[in-house]
This record gives structure tokens, sequence and C-alpha cells, in this order.
DNA sequence: TGTAAATATTTTATATATTAATTAAATATC
DNA sequence: GATATTTAATTAATATATAAAATATTTACA
């Protein structure tokens, strides 16, 4: 879902607004890329999201974990492995591999290693299914991302890998001192 | 939930790999481009939404909602004007303001002016939940993308509205021909 | 060795999301 | 003015998400 699809940054003028949260300057220019950031990843996600599942009838979230399982090559991959890499909660991608299991697309198994973990890989199905999405998920963002000039998007990706890099250093830098309700600094 | 958290830009040596799903070159960029600007809203999202979570015990949807119920500075909005913003759809806002509504954050009307139409508005306990949630996120926000200097987030911003106005042309331009099951072009 | 702590996953309860079908009312058209 | 279409929202069925608790197993260590 979309999330924080409202410009903050103009606090407003104040009139008939007494009690208006209080936004500082410097932080109008971070609230205004975030903006952009949530409205531009959701409304791509929201085409390329629906076109799949209008075509393939899968989730983004399934054709993650398939191409998290594609990168393993045709080995087993442990779940905890896969719920990581597609940024999922342990309790989530136990119902979603029931699903996927239900259908085909992956098998589990006990890990022979370890008695606690279990290990996930593709099936047939769930390969042919994948590469057919693969495709077309590619052309889309490709077309999604038509307008935009090669210079362009590499300067995107430079600055967004600069953004991620920035943000994991402050989670680390900030990690002694955990956020107590209502107070961050 | 995480998506597409694959970079796909590598379509594979070939070893071992007979039928690998063919990406053409020019759609690696763009493929790179999609990961990383999904990645990075995620991530920044997962952190910034998990401690709007434990801190106010809200979510960012009904953050949005609050935020764009706010612009219209205690009147009345209808239901339709909420969801298209908060861009989810009509079936989830209205699960979505009944569980806000139970817990007074805001209330709901039938339109004096349509009768198929409701309107909602916050509450007083809405907007001061509002006004403490708002405060938090500029800030948890700003910290996020605190190494990030403001020449950089203004060359984003920019290139981020272009990404979304090339996107919103291709829609426009493609709007004729609707993709058919596994043809989009 | 025995026990505590950590780890991997599942289960449970609930929130948030989508699509499709339904209901009700407004608008258009003849 | 009667009928068809469109519009607004809800309802129903289901998928996807979170957090918290439970289960089972491994690892650490006194």
């Amino acid at each position: 879902m979309a999330s924080t699809l409202e410009d903050h940054s103009d606090p407003g003028t104040g009139a008939s607004d007494a009690g208006a949260p209080v936004i500082g300057e410097g932080q109008k220019l971070s609230l205004s890329l975030w903006l952009q950031l949530m409205k531009c990843t959701k409304e791509i996600e929201a085409g390329v999201g629906g076109r799949l599942r209008k075509v393939h009838r899968q989730s983004l979230a399934r054709f993650d974990v398939l191409s998290q399982l594609h990168r393993f090559g045709g080995d087993w991959a442990a779940v905890g492995e896969i719920s990581s890499r597609v940024m999922t909660s342990s309790g989530n991608i136990t119902a979603l591999v029931d699903r996927m299991v239900a259908e085909d697309l992956i098998e589990r198994r006990a890990s022979p290693d370890d008695r606690r973990s279990h290990q996930l890989r593709m099936t047939g199905t769930g390969r042919a299914v994948f590469d057919e999405m693969t495709a077309d998920h590619a052309r889309w963002v490709d077309d999604a991302l038509d307008g935009i000039d090669d210079v362009d998007k590499q300067r995107l990706i430079a600055l967004l890998i600069d953004v991620r890099r920035a943000f994991e250093e402050t989670k680390s830098e900030s990690h002694i001192a955990q956020a107590a309700p209502g107070e961050t600094r």
C-alpha cells in the first residue's frame, strides 16, 4: 500500500491551525524526497504488480521468492535465507511457501544438516512460470522507465545506492540507543 | 512487502542454465534502477513504518489517511477522494476506515449532497495522534536521509519526478492497446 | 555434562491488501 | 418519465503482511 503520500514540506500558514505539527526547515527537504521516492515506487509497483497478477496470476512476493531461488540454481536454499532476502517476516514466508508448494511452484524439505531448518527449491513448473514472468517483468519495467535516458538512470542508481548506504550507517550508529517512545534523538 | 529484490541485470553465463530467461541488454539498466528504487523505498519504509507501529501503534496506511484528511483542514472529505489519494482500493479503505472509526481516530457520515457517497473527518483524538506521529515521522525520515547532502536530495527529487512523469506518459500512450496475456508489445 | 541461550521455523491472531460481486443512488438517453 | 449506464461504497473471499508466542534443535559455556 502507499505510504506517506502527503507532502508535509509545507507546515501550513498557521491560520485556523493552532496546534499544527511543527516540522523543521531542515526536515522539509527530506520529507519531499521521501514522498517522491514513495510515490515513484508505489506507482510503478502498482503497474508492474498489477500486470503480473492479471497476466500470470502471481504476486510480486511470489516472483521475488522464485527470483531468489533461481539464484541458487537448482540447489536447495534455507527458508531463512529466502525470507531475509525478500525482506519479509518468518511468519509470512511460511504461509507464502505453503501456498506456493500447494501450487507446485516450489518444494520444501527438512534440512539434512540442521533439523530446525527447512529448505526450498523451485519445481519444474515453478521454473517455467518464473521464466515466463521474468521476460514480461523485464519488459514492463523497461517500458515504465522508457522516457528516462541512460545517463539519468545511472545517476539515479548511484544516488539511490548512496541513500541506502547512508541509511544503513544511520541505523548502525543509533543501534546502541534504540529509540524510546516519543524521543528518537 | 519487498518486491523484485533480485538483480536480473545479469542473465547468467548460460552454464547449466539452458532455458534461462532472455533479458535484453537495454532492459538491464532499467531493472537495476528498479531494483535500487525498490530496495531503497522498502528499507526506509520498514524502518520508519516499524517505528511508527512500535511507538504509536499505527500503520503507515493510517498515517496516510490522517495526512490526507489533515489537508482538508477540519472539513469532511469523500471516502473516494481519500482512497484514491492514498492509492488503495475501495474495498481496503472501507475496512481501514472501520477500524479507525472504532478507535475514534476519524468519523464517518453519509454525504448530504450525494446519497451514494460517504464522508470522513478527523476526530479530536485523531488530530492529536496525527500531530504526535507527524513530528516523529518527520524526524525519522530526516534521520534516515541524514548522510545525503541537500544538493543530492534535490537532484534525486527532480529525477524521481521525471521518472513519474515518464511513467504516466507511457501509461497514457499504451492505454488504447491494453496488454493481452503474454504479449505487451 | 547439564543447563542456559540462541536459532529456525511454525502457529496464532490480527491488520492490510486485492479482486469480484452486490447494493444503492445519480446521471444519461431515448 | 422509463430504462440503461455509470458511479460510490460496501461486502465477501482470499492473499499477503506483522508481531508475539510456541516448538524444536543447536550452540555456548559453567
